[in-house]
DNA sequence: TTGAAAGCGCTACCAC
DNA sequence: GTGGTAGCGCTTTCAA
């Protein structure tokens, strides 16, 4: 083996000072070059030095240095806590984490897995972002906000059902979701409707809404709402279908086009009709529904772009006293196909 | 309204010497408190005054500080771009945190949808992380590893089919899923094998090793393997059911159960029978497959728990110049079904 | 048992 | 145009 690059690998990482020595200019010139700091003319052939001798160094500077230094950070952290959401709700995130990045911000993830709530504030803290995304799956308190707020976030922002003191709020109103299946179940002539609860953990906080929407869409037309637990696996779905007829039941909102495939199947091998005996709808339009026969029908569901919340976050940062606002997020819309 | 608890968000955070001024200490002495220095001993009269006035203040100490004066995080980064990668792969990443979090490491999820591997990788420096475990998603260079450890990451870890120079591999040897679905199928007397390409971005990442599995399944047997590009849309799978006959092909690997899904429903509807004129497998072991008619035929993937990876990291960071490993991390197993 | 002070890498103010 | 330097918040050595 002839002689590897390894040698570089084990000294320590080249400063700004290593930058200005080798130039042989002085730190202050380093940082005013690599920053492009406008207020300040350099020579073109000083430019060049500088910019020569960080590549050669492989010169990389130091965020915390320069963040400590600056009194504040451009992160926006995004906590996250393992909740399996679909395509639709990453795609939502490659969007907003996109956009952050075209404004200039770092957007970083944190796993907060298994956190308590404050015990979680407090470490998304220690990081000093600028601003905070929270998704929901970790509560959010009060005096986590606070906590954030002190600690420099100039914004804080919840993304979920719930409004939480001090932050501002993204509503994304799933119960629009749950009304609109319902609504459209009940224009069918249908009176008893099933809502798909699924036991997983995390996923109450999309369920919730949207049996509450369901209801909603039910109230003053007659129909009555049966909220229907659900884990999602053969043997369950297969025992609720198994005790159909005797719920009486002959619509059901299963969800999301998941379990309702799931549920379908089951109703099928049950011996139980769809759509005659019993209407099934969906949500989030995937494509497996209109594979499977009939045709699922489904709620498609339109989220707001991410570029959007990544401009609020924007806005609020630049102008944190401004009055908290409250957005909403979901545009539903039924597509009826062959289930109901 | 009544006063609210504002006044105290647009104060700047507290320091470590706020706290010491109020508990009437030595901002040393807060120090040693606050972090259990085990060389010092401090009276438990002083350790209460500053815990109390820590929490008074609602302090919480600065991490880019902390790290600029230690020299070192203990941050572990985990580079993130939107590969839609389904169930399993996020179960991994999960465990993945959680176990590194028990090992006190901070786990960061850094966005990088969009980078190009060496602004990537030097992104990633900036942030001093002390171990990087790449998925693969974002494309690593030796020049890129050669970055991040000389700015101080004692550990860089390739998750996935190729190795990089200088950096430990966990190979997700995904040739193995698709040599357990063609030897399969080669024992069910099948000779001409399609094998399902996405042709969604990011993911041939999967789909060539499973691919090259295939050819390696077939060698010797007779069999011959005919790669199959799709996108995971209606049309596409339908036209390429009607011109199945004319392919020859009597059996499919369809690269994991959703795409078997798509395809099975266009060959049904294109009047092909499964498995009697073609057989089909999937894999990922999805509930889905179990929910199809027939039965999907799949194989199984366990990935290594991500436990096991995070000691990996562990073990790595704490000897930096240890023989680079390599490790494999999936096994496969086939699950015959009905579909084939 | 506690305190004083140096210094991590960086930027921005001021002087030359 | 360029350089000297203070100081961001923290930990740790050395003295008291």
């Amino acid at each position: 083996m002839s002689q590897s690059p390894k040698q570089s690998a084990d000294r320590t990482a080249p400063t700004s000072a290593d930058v200005a020595r080798l130039a042989g200019v002085s730190r202050a010139t380093v940082s005013y070059v690599l920053n492009n700091t406008a207020t300040v003319r350099i020579s073109d052939g000083t430019r060049r030095k500088v910019r020569e001798a960080a590549e050669e160094l492989g010169y990389v500077p130091h965020a915390a240095a320069r963040s400590l230094r600056a009194g504040h950070t451009r992160m926006v952290l995004l906590p996250t806590a393992s909740v399996p959401v679909g395509p639709l709700y990453s795609a939502f995130f490659d969007e907003l984490q996109w956009a952050l990045r075209r404004l200039d911000y770092t957007v970083v993830q944190y796993g907060s897995l298994g956190m308590e709530a404050d015990e979680a504030a407090r470490a998304w803290a220690e990081l000093r972002p600028v601003a905070v995304v929270s998704s929901g799956e970790i509560a959010l308190t009060p005096q986590g906000v606070e906590v954030l707020k002190r600690s420099g976030a100039k914004a804080v922002i919840t993304l979920g059902a719930h409004r939480v003191e001090g932050a501002h709020a993204l509503v994304l109103n799933q119960s629009e979701i749950g009304r609109q299946a319902v609504a459209h179940l009940v224009r069918r002539g249908r009176r008893r409707i099933g809502v798909i609860m699924p036991e997983e953990r995390g996923l109450d906080f999309f369920s919730e809404p949207r049996l509450e929407g369901a209801r909603q869409a039910a109230a003053g037309t007659g129909a009555e709402i049966v909220p229907l637990p659900l884990r999602y696996e053969e043997e369950p779905a297969a025992a609720l279908a198994g005790r159909w007829r005797e719920l009486g039941l002959d619509a059901v909102f299963s969800y999301n086009d998941e379990y309702a495939m799931l549920l379908m199947r089951a109703l099928q091998d049950a011996g139980i009709d769809v759509p005659g005996e019993t209407s099934v709808v969906g949500a989030d339009d995937l494509l497996l529904g209109r594979l499977l026969r009939p045709r699922l029908s489904t709620v498609q569901i339109d989220m707001v772009i991410g570029r959007q919340l990544a401009e609020l976050v924007d806005r609020v940062v630049r102008d944190p006293d401004g009055t908290p606002e409250r957005h909403d997020l979901i545009a539903a819309r039924l597509i009826p196909r062959e289930s109901s």
